[in-house]
DNA sequence: CTCTTTCTAAACCGACCGGTCAAATCATTT
DNA sequence: AAATGATTTGACCGGTCGGTTTAGAAAGAG
């Protein structure tokens, strides 16, 4: 009933792998390189999965299931909505900072990487990061829709605004990446406040 | 002094390689491949480009000549700036609902798309990328700052506000593509004129 | 202990990768 | 016609790709 060992080399495989496409992309990433990080031999790594692809939709959903409970802690009911969304800014501004240190570059967003580069190639992978996307939109709707109930903000579509709040964090990280500079990622606080409309005139 | 033919074979691997890269990734892209739809042995194509890396730029630099005369126009000072951001999102969406079914799936954004995928490996592409969006934020600010001035909008930072806005929309059109649906492509229009407070009142 | 299952090691595969090359061909100029 | 440089050809290179194979180590179960 016990795991006590929770399979050691996948998880090194998931995790090799999950940096790995993070840093270069998902082309750039080999097998090989994968074991090699893992400290792992590739019959290995195909004893454990089947193939390169379903490798990488494995990791996508370890990674998720590793972040979720922060997420959840963010954006609990206990915090005011509008903090949440500052306190998770903080949390990417650092992750993003620290990587960037480790990596020498900004790597911006795996979800939106990844996304943009196999989405035309690969299903399943399309899939997965179309469902984590999904669950990113939850989160930032439930905010946005609650700070405007509680009138500290304007936003009659709540859904709406979130695809837009998406849209432009997902592409802040991005366009940091692109530039390799930490700015734009920096800015996006401001930049999903000035979208909120926070600090404008509420009549109604 | 006439250039009756202006370098077929040169011509048709740049724009090989456009669309190539454009409808899967940098990486998937083979040297080989654009040959095939150039209709040019491989021997040609290292007639014309040191390399493949080199070649993407070249292409990246020649989709904007192309491009160019047509963005001039849109934001032409003629044109109402709104009216500029209106025409421009008008083509945008025309272009990829017309690649959407010559290709079978939504493409997006080739600058995005590529810049996120090479990003931290190819400097001189990672370069080319970052120039080519800062002429795009070049448009759109000018654009905001001009609608501003005439009090159509409230952005007394107008670089500030096309920053958000150009990321708002590489991020539609990157999630248009990891979604394989071109609800976020025309969506756009509405979101940039919701960021751009377009409607609410203007006080000051 | 042995049997069985799970896992790891390392050699190996054909395909394809980006890139090279020498020879052939074409278009101009003289 | 001869000469010349730009263009084109297709065979070829070493290396790496994703993936397979097989033998055996490790480890739990009886």
């Amino acid at each position: 009933m016990s795991t006590p060992r929770p399979n050691d080399t996948r998880h090194r495989l998931l995790e090799a792998a999950t940096s790995l496409i993070w840093e270069s992309s998902y082309g750039a990433a080999s097998v090989e390189g994968i074991c090699q990080r893992a400290g792992v031999n590739k019959g290995s790594f195909y004893h454990f999965f089947p193939s390169k692809s379903e490798l990488a939709v494995a990791a996508l959903a370890s990674e998720w299931e590793a972040r979720k409970p922060q997420w959840d802690e963010f954006f609990s009911p206990l915090v005011a909505p509008l903090d949440r969304l500052r306190r998770w800014h903080e949390r990417c501004v650092e992750e993003q900072v620290r990587l960037a240190a480790e990596n020498g570059f900004v790597v911006g967003c795996p979800l939106f990487s990844l996304g943009s580069e196999v989405g035309t190639q690969n299903e399943p992978i399309r899939q997965k990061i179309d469902e984590l996307l999904g669950f990113h939109l939850c989160y930032l709707e439930s905010a946005i829709a609650e700070a405007h109930a509680r009138q500290h903000i304007h936003a009659p579509n709540p859904a709406a605004k979130a695809r837009i709040v998406l849209s432009y964090v997902e592409g802040q990280m991005t366009r940091a990446r692109i530039q390799n500079d930490l700015a734009p990622v920096r800015e996006i606080e401001d930049g999903v406040f000035d979208i909120l409309g926070v600090g404008a005139s509420c009549v109604h």
